[in-house]
DNA sequence: GCGTTGCTTCGGATAAATACGAAGTGTTCT
DNA sequence: AGAACACTTCGTATTTATCCGAAGCAACGC
């Protein structure tokens, strides 16, 4: 009736609940691990935080009022909840939580899109509620959106080594060098060194890591970024040009394309970049994960 | 991660969603009137409880991480949960409850019924939420089982005066003494003292309060405590009888009935009866009241 | 570079909660 | 009547919570 049950003391309905339950203070001293003027006096200051009397405990035995019962009752609804609350933390504090967003590189092969949806089935069985985007781009553009910090992971072949990211091999793609059936190549069995010097080659105007391309050719009216479109060039029967090998096989297997001698050849490693400035979320660092370990067989 | 979460500290959540509301832990302290650092400590502790960090605070102001919002979520509906509880036991704080049940002496005339319910209404018009058991029986009965606490009131006419329970005074009824049609006084115009010496008289086995009745008879062969078998006594013309004037107005009316002289009628005090052992109850003394109000106007 | 901001960490003061035991009260049992 | 029991009250000790200010750190803006 006094105060208005300022903050509601928990220790103290706990104790009134395990006293309840004990039936009696002296009962419940074995209970709690407390002497029974411990208790009094918390009830005592409980009944006084409430108003009134909780429960009756004079010469026969102890019996909880009316509103004691109500109390009661309530105090078990409230401690649910509470229990409901622990729980809601407590299963939270191993859950991955939030959202990812996942950048790919175009033209992946379906080995690389099997394995990365192998990754994905292994993360959504984690304990885990989060958000996945998937956004596919070229290159500098998953660099571009990994340092702002629209993607937290990206997966391509990078060129340089940017200090801000942090890259981790992935795979290596086969990239070959392919003539048209229109090209005068085509039919040739042995291909020289100075025959290729004269060809028109399509320009992938992102540079290719490290393992740059072993041929360079001194003409080049085409350029392309998308593995399609370099595609169209070279079969065409105007230009020479680099392929990735799942690309092409298809083409080759018709008779559309042929890949130059394996002396020409080279390949790229396909790496998973992060932004090395902000520490990794849970989630990030477990996708991670689950991307090295299906790629590890590789 | 650690520690379960051991007592949930309402005051650590509390600050958490004042910090977020307040969007910072500087911009928090004017609002909680405590300072900063202080909030960096308590905001650490939770964070340690649960095992996980709530929010990110560095350089480029301040943000929840996923499992933070969660939380502030669930922070939320528990406070809500509490404050369900705060209000229960609030308006529990002057609410009657609990059962109340009233003994009622039989043979109660109209106007005493209408009083009683009269009573019944102001009471219903409380915050309460009482179970009321309303028992007829008679006098003694009453009385026993007020002393058992099987009853916490009763009304009725008690004969002495139990020093265990408790009498107030309620409203007074009027005992006249009366004959029936056959009996030889029924016709004469005066009774002399004598007269009724020789009067057959039905005898009530429970004594009457202080007030005794004025005549008593030397003969008596019928006993009844209840009224209406008096009633039939008396009617029989055998016997002479003392009965509630209200009992006997309707066969006063048929000539069935006469009561005798005014100088033998005696007046019976109704009376609210309590165990003075135990502390009433609330809703105990709340109905106490509301009966004596009702009555008062008697 | 240098000050500002926002947070963290440390040490120490103060206030509050929590506990015990002894003494007291009132009831019930023998 | 006296012992036993259950609880209350009181005084006090000890632990714990709470808070502040000073110092330290890292990032940002100028």
């Amino acid at each position: 009736m006094l105060s208005q049950l300022r903050d509601l003391d928990l220790q103290l309905l706990r104790l009134f609940v395990t006293v309840v339950e004990s039936g009696g203070f002296s009962a419940a001293q074995g209970e709690l691990g407390i002497g029974q003027s411990t208790i009094s006096t918390q009830m005592a200051k409980l009944e006084t935080r409430l108003g009134f009397r909780l429960c009756e405990r004079g010469k026969a035995g102890f019996r909880l009022t009316p509103k004691g019962e109500q109390v009661l009752a309530a105090t078990r609804k409230l401690f649910a909840a509470i229990e409901t609350f622990k729980g809601e933390a407590q299963g939270m504090a191993d859950k991955l939580l939030g959202e990812l967003r996942i950048g790919l590189s175009e033209a992946l092969s379906d080995e690389v899109l099997q394995r990365i949806g192998e990754a994905i089935g292994r993360f959504r069985q984690r304990n885990q509620a989060v958000q996945i985007e998937l956004v596919s781009a070229m290159p500098a553009e998953l660099e571009r959106r990994l340092l702002q910090d629209q993607l937290q992971l990206a997966i391509g072949y990078f060129s340089g080594s940017q200090t801000a990211l942090d890259y981790q091999p992935l795979f290596d793609e086969r990239q070959r060098l392919y003539c048209g059936r229109q090209h005068p190549l085509f039919d040739r069995e042995t291909v020289a060194a100075s025959g290729l010097e004269d060809g028109d080659r399509v320009l992938h105007p992102y540079r290719f890591g490290a393992a740059g391309e072993p041929w360079q050719s001194r003409v080049s009216s085409a350029r392309c970024e998308q593995a399609e479109g370099r595609l169209a060039f070279v079969l065409s029967g105007a230009h020479l040009g680099y392929l990735p090998e799942h690309i092409a096989a298809p083409w080759v297997a018709r008779g559309g394309l042929r890949a130059l001698p394996g002396k020409w050849d080279f390949t790229v490693q396909f790496r998973l970049a992060s932004h090395r400035g902000h520490p990794p979320s849970e989630a990030q660092k477990a996708f991670s994960e689950d991307l090295l370990a299906a790629f590890s067989t590789c």
